[in-house]
DNA sequence: TATATTCATTGCAATATTACGATGAATAAA
DNA sequence: TTTATTCATCGTAATATTGCAATGAATATA
């Protein structure tokens, strides 16, 4: 793919990238607005309600688990994910300085 | 790649999914935040203060563009290129909502 | 007109992502 | 112990993305 060179950019926007990249596929937002609506969800669950095979979903799963915006608990013989709020909210409030830059100034164009 | 299989999703899923998509790489980020910082900017300048070569550069733009978070003026043999408030503002509102789900209720784990 | 400047487009090589079948690991139930 | 269930991991095929050199198009300047 050609690398992405990181390292002439800063923490800050190699983070908010990274933080976008899980969002930028439909199977990983849907995934998590499951997880908020229900609170809790095994894979099983999710492969029937999403619709994609359960190794695809594992791997969203891990994804998600990797960046830290979902745990995980054992429960007999499922896993029960969640989402990790503390996480979430410090995610959020990254994405949120991006987004909400000002607008306030007159265009160029 | 694979397909990914827009179908099963909805569009608003779809939606947020190509907006994050777009911020998935730190180059995109750095120039939206050069243009808000600058409030505009020609290519010759983001190539510079980026450090990617032209084409690259050019590149981002067009995704950018295609998007319609940003747009373009000619001015004389330069570009000019800023936000477009209106569709920032758009994004802004459906990122929000899926950033800002009720985390409020019991975890399971 | 000839040259310089600026940006877009094309084409390619290298690499990453998506999706799934097959298989493995672990626990529960018969 | 055997079988079933549930989820993770591996391997692979198909496809998308990143980055750049080369080139093209358009305008400005000498």
């Amino acid at each position: 793919m050609g690398i992405t060179k990181t390292e002439i950019f800063t923490d800050q926007q190699n983070q908010i990238a990274t933080f976008a990249k899980v969002f930028g596929h439909p199977a990983r937002v849907a995934i998590l607005q499951h997880l908020f609506k229900i609170n809790a969800c095994i894979c099983g669950d999710l492969v029937e309600e999403i619709g994609l095979a359960q190794p695809t979903i594992s791997q969203h799963l891990k994804e998600l688990k990797t960046l830290g915006l979902i745990k995980g608990a054992i429960e007999g013989t499922s896993i029960c994910y969640c989402i990790d709020k503390d996480n979430w909210t410090k995610m959020k409030s990254v994405m949120m300085q991006f987004l909400d830059q000002d607008i306030s100034k007159e265009s160029c164009c």
